[in-house]
DNA sequence: TGTAGCATGTAAGCCGTTACATGATTGA
DNA sequence: TCAATCATGTAACGGCTTACATGCTACA
């Protein structure tokens, strides 16, 4: 059982007891609705094989739907699933956050591109951010002020805040390539780094 | 080529012409210090591995180095290296950053545990967010004020600020599970999401 | 003399992706 | 009727980790 797997595990928690329980198909789109931001959204194939992994430690119920045609395997939690969960929020180790950052990695090699390529990575990045937190933002419009979804509320905050503080640095870094000398020209091809 | 390949020999990038180079052992110190904290340190058995790769691509020179009994393998970045890593920085799609924040996800399923060991979690974070920011700060002192390590100054100035925005949202967060209703208390084993 | 640090690698295996394969249903 | 969406899976493979294996060197 790894975290993505308690990660999808927990998605299911928010259809509570009455509901069918969700196809993988859907659990795919919650995830990318939320998880995506702060875990990472597995790829269809991938939730298959942890819905598989879940049913065969009794974690996870799975109901076939046959209408017509075309069969739909519902998934629901089931009471052990709920306590293995909790168990693992209380009890694992919560590890501290990984984070890939290829622009600040781009950054760290600057002096091989000169501000002014920089600069332009960085108004990327300003852009990209900008059309996340929109995205973010629908989330938590689309999330209303139901009780039940307070604590993806919290996350989705959290989320925005994170992204505002992005590009709060991103905004100081390009200030700060400004001032820098040398800037404005592209170092020849065989200069070392300045 | 992955972007972790880049990131090792970009490592080698600031040891200049003249230096005899890097070995294995080294580049993963200075990965340790630097790339740890916006990218990967790849495991000591990986940096072998990549070097293998770059020197199969020419883009590194090994030069082997027998002192005594003991052979050390120094690790080069070469001219058609440099303009490879170059031509990656300028050209190559720079890609989001992935976060994966094992924090935020127990937050999302918070429901389950109760603000209280939420509150216990959080702190535990602002506890390791502490602790690695004065890691990251005595990275950026060794730094000095040398002219070769602006970019990694300025990287490390990210780092910092990115530390000190978590932390100012966890606490926030903190708060907010203070103003919470239904705190305090540990849902039955079977209460559904609330 | 023994332990911490320096030094290099191989093997097994996990997690997850992309590519591939198949087909039903809905609506323009 | 065609495309988008719904729906489920298998196969191949890549990237990285952990565990394992080996040995030197400096120093307390």
């Amino acid at each position: 059982m790894t975290t993505t797997s308690y990660a999808l595990l927990g998605l299911l928690v928010f259809e509570g007891p009455e509901s069918d329980g969700l196809s993988g198909y859907e659990i795919k789109q919650r995830a990318d609705q939320t998880l995506r931001f702060y875990w990472v959204s597995p790829a269809m194939s991938q939730v298959y094989v942890e819905m598989d992994r879940l049913v065969g430690h009794d974690l996870v119920a799975a109901l076939d739907e046959d209408s017509g045609k075309r069969r739909t395997r519902r998934y629901r939690i089931t009471q052990e699933g709920l306590i293995t969960l909790r168990t693992w929020l209380a009890e694992s180790d919560t590890g501290f956050p990984v984070l890939k950052h290829p622009v600040a990695l781009k950054l760290l090699l600057g002096g091989l591109l000169g501000p002014d390529r920089l600069q332009q990575i960085l108004k990327g990045y300003l852009d990209d951010l900008a059309e996340r937190r929109r995205q973010l933002d629908a989330v938590l419009s689309g999330l209303g002020s139901d009780d039940a979804y307070r604590y993806p509320g919290l996350v989705a905050e959290w989320g925005l805040a994170y992204f505002d503080a992005e590009a709060e640095v991103a905004r100081t870094m390009l200030h700060r390539l400004d001032e820098l000398p040398g800037g404005r020209a592209d170092p020849p091809p065989d200069a070392p780094m300045t």
